[in-house]
DNA sequence: GTGAAAGCGCTAACAC
DNA sequence: GTGTTAGCGCTTTCAC
């Protein structure tokens, strides 16, 4: 930077001001500044910046995995909304591990990050305490917060997992069906669809709901082995309720090669309304979740937390809705 | 820092050496120390740590698209394994724009990374010379330097694309098909495995390939649309090479649903040998690629390096494999 | 094994 | 509109 300062015949203040304040500096000495720059090649330190400005321009995200359609969307709507405005992502993957979820926070607060983003609102009450005393903007996503458990650390943007269980099993009782049954990841937003499943289908007067949990992350290739081991447990569930697309898709899959008619043999409901759901055969009833929205949300409330806005939204329900197509 | 120095009775240096490098700290000190630290909770600033040692422990790697089951595998192995040593993961989409990929390098070299990972090989020389005079690691994955065009600018871990699309036409040529067509994205590496196909089938006397091109990023669900578009125009076609496997997934639904038997009315062939491979019905015939241990890999890489090892292998083909399943 | 001094490359505050 | 001064919170070097 001294370089430049000496190339433009300027200051050091000057030459940073033309960098990260063009207008508070004169056209023609902008000019000056901008050609020694190039000619120099110069390449700003952003980390010496940040450590004297006390802002790093860098968000966090910590997520299960990315390798799961359902959270890279929010992840890739997240990064796009940071970019667009000068801030880089700086990506955790938790491994849907407690332990691993507290080493990433702590390794993200130690660079100072200006904000973050968490999946879920299931984190122990330790982080909790440790971001708030951080003072940085904190997102959660992906849920509602449950009254009576633990309060939102700061902001929130996601739907109701219980009420997404809730619509599903309504939809499939008022499809006729009493026998139902469930596919999910055994893991917090899935038991929480899971209990909302249950509670509806218990009030709508359907039989027990009969539930296949498997270790996350669920794979599409589980799909089929969840199905057969519910149905030969129980042979009279006409209905499951996969708690992804690819999950239902999995089962769509091992329906065929049975030659089971779907929804004649059993009915088929997916989550999310990804690609699949539309291209799948036949086309997938879903709950669709506004997943690259939610990122969206995250990244603009961080960003409008940054720019000094306290007045922002705090907690904000982006809902679901039902899309009926050919499986149910 | 200055706080703990003086509740541990010690000095700041020891501090830092009782943070970093606990070996060279008398166990009584570092006892003392780390008290000192729980007690205020101290948590160090990795910034200021990053600007006086001159090393961020941050990797940046740029892909097209997080929602890409194909890139998301290798991002998730590269953070693992990053995160196992104490690095984190800068992460930036650049859309299948060359702009933007160049917008990030730029960022991620003004933030000084210890290193980068780039995808593909298909970067302009100035990136390539600009990420040389910084004299960090950097590693181009998911494909192959082909002799003649651009050299590769430091490491590279990746795999022939133009064999891929050899062995899919050799596979689909000793299963009898003479007229052969792709489905892919309109991006770099699937065009070079659409070259690989075309010269094999033509050196196999098969006829003129028919492709379909769409524009990345290549959704599961204009799979049916390629597909019928292409045996509109082409009815003799009996084998499609999918650039994915959930292109080809696509294909399967969109074959299903008109009741053609797979591969008795057309073979479908695969790409990456993804959980859906697996589970679709019939089961995929894939071309396998170590999406996973490409991440990891180029970690590896990058991690020696910056460990002082400089005899590290420079260049790594992994390879891919055939996987015969049910759909050819 | 520990400490003192110097400085990493920038920005904030204030003066002119 | 531009410059001067004083750090940001650490690590590095070198001495003891």
């Amino acid at each position: 930077m001294i370089d430049v300062a000496n190339e433009a015949g300027v200051s050091l203040v000057t030459v940073s001001r033309a960098i990260n304040t063009p207008g508070k500096v004169a056209p023609k000495t902008l000019a000056t500044v901008q050609k020694a720059i190039k000619k120099l090649s110069y390449v700003p330190n952003l980390t010496a910046g940040s450590l004297a400005s006390n802002r790093s321009r860098i968000i966090a995200a910590i997520v299960p995995t990315i390798s799961n359609l359902v959270f890279s969307e929010t992840i890739e709507a997240l990064g796009q909304t940071l970019a667009e405005h000068g801030y880089q992502l700086l990506l955790g993957q938790s491994a849907y591990r407690e332990q691993a979820e507290l080493a990433l926070a702590d390794a993200f607060l130690g660079r100072r990050v200006d904000g973050m983003v968490l999946t879920g609102i299931a984190q122990p009450a330790s982080l909790a305490s440790k971001l708030r005393r951080a003072r940085i903007p904190v997102v959660q996503t992906w849920d509602l917060p449950t009254p009576g458990r633990s309060p939102v650390i700061d902001m929130l943007v996601g739907f109701s997992n219980i009420d997404v269980g809730r619509a599903a099993a309504r939809h499939l009782v008022a499809r006729g069906h009493r026998s139902l049954a469930f596919i999910g990841a055994d893991e917090e937003r899935s038991r929480r669809r899971l209990e909302g499943y249950r509670s509806q289908a218990a009030a709508c007067g359907a039989k027990e709901v009969r539930a296949e949990l498997i270790a996350p992350p669920a794979q599409i290739d589980q799909a089929a082995a969840c199905l057969m081991s519910l149905l030969e447990r129980y042979p009279d569930i006409t209905a499951v309720f996969c708690n992804n697309d690819l999950l239902a898709a999995g089962v769509l899959f091992a329906c065929q090669q049975r030659h089971w008619h779907v929804p004649g043999r059993i009915a088929v409901m997916g989550l999310g309304d990804m690609p699949i759901a539309r291209a799948a055969a036949p086309r997938l009833t879903t709950l669709r979740i506004h997943r690259a929205k939610m990122g969206e949300h995250a990244g603009h409330m961080l960003l409008a937390r940054l720019s000094g806005k306290h007045i922002v939204e705090k907690q904000l329900d982006i809902g679901f809705e039902l899309i009926e197509r050919d499986s149910t």
